[in-house]
DNA sequence: ATATTAATTTTGACAGTGTCAACATAAAGT
DNA sequence: ACTTTATGTTGACACTGTCAAAATTAATAT
């Protein structure tokens, strides 16, 4: 009854409880107060034990993002799939709408999916895969609004991220002007996106 | 010959040079190699003495924000006026440029400006009037472009600012996928903005 | 001018961090 | 059973921000 075939050696999976942990962690207490032995004693293991695992602090951040791109992707999907009526307007609005949804719910761990710690972007297989579905969602969604032919699509696709990802960080960073309500923020500008998307190129 | 009114005290002048030794420091190693006691060093003095000044680290970050926003004020002003035409809808696309290339230019200093280190919003009398300035002058660029009584300038101007700041967040994070063109992405976008602000509300 | 007070800086300490090397332990392979 | 490899612990190092106490210097009062 082999329960744990992946790696039952002394903690039985340490790698995967650190990830949780950290994601816990910045969930919790937000990005600033992740660190790399408080996800150790979390897990109950000694400081050193994550390194190896993750050679340093920045490779667990980097699986973290990862699994925050995958939630993140899924949580999209779910909510164009939800659209009505399920034209290609309506599924990009609901989109972005999940969009900044999501960066208000995770804003840890969506800063960690769209800002540079250190000043450099952190490579890693799963990190990469992952931002490159989210960028194929998008890029799909925008594609089906202009339709064939009408533009670059990735200009477009990049034009729609810019728009959301401001939307989401001046909010969770809270840069908006108070008078200003976040739900009309969002319902104004992407009320004028497809219009947009298809006016000029 | 008094020549600093001011603090002419032991240094002559510490807080100024802690803030100017900060910005160079962020300047040329990045955000995240900012530390207290590096500034110290760099203005001569032992590692408690910026004490005095700031009772922080977050609030010479605070400080140096500030002065972050003072030239990007100063900076977007300028490029406006230098517009021609000299019609509010170059202004206003002149102003886009303009932001995008100051966050291109001093990405750790916008990353200061932008984002929240501690997880909360920094607060500081300099800080806040440079930010007001910064949000009057925006504000102002929207409504000449909008004209008067055509919708809320306030929550357009939101849209604007989300807008540029997308574009200078993806490209000083290096989020945009390769064989984009920053150059491609920032004028499509700028160019949909006039008719998007005059299309809705 | 001298003494006093206040402002500023230094020194030294503390708890906390990431990372490394040396060691210990347990699993896997032979 | 023995060896090898993977995993975890201990202890150290240099670094950080912050604090308290002491020292130094300027401003002020006498």
């Amino acid at each position: 009854m082999a329960r744990k075939p992946a790696k039952p050696y002394h903690h039985g999976g340490l790698r995967e409880a650190l990830a949780e942990a950290g994601i816990l962690l910045i969930e919790a207490e937000g990005l600033s107060a992740f660190t790399l032995r408080e996800c150790a004693r979390r897990a109950g293991v000694s400081h050193a034990a994550p390194k190896n695992h993750f050679a340093t602090a920045e490779d667990l951040l980097a699986e973290i993002a990862a699994r925050g791109y995958d939630r993140f992707v899924a949580s999209l999907g779910k909510a164009a799939d939800r659209a009505v009526p399920q034209s290609a307007d309506a599924r990009l609005i609901a989109m972005g709408q999940a969009y900044v949804a999501f960066a208000r719910a995770h804003p840890g761990v969506y800063g960690l999916m769209f800002r540079n710690m250190k000043d450099r972007a952190v490579a890693s297989g799963h990190l990469d895969a992952a931002r490159q579905a989210a960028w194929t969602q998008l890029h799909d969604g925008v594609a089906a609004v202009i339709g064939p032919g009408r533009g670059d699509a990735a200009v477009k696709s990049a034009h729609v991220w810019a728009l959301v990802h401001g939307i989401a960080s001046l909010i969770i960073d809270k840069r908006l002007p108070p008078p200003l309500s976040a739900a009309a923020v969002i319902k104004e500008s992407l009320a004028s996106l497809p219009a947009a998307l298809r006016s000029v190129g």
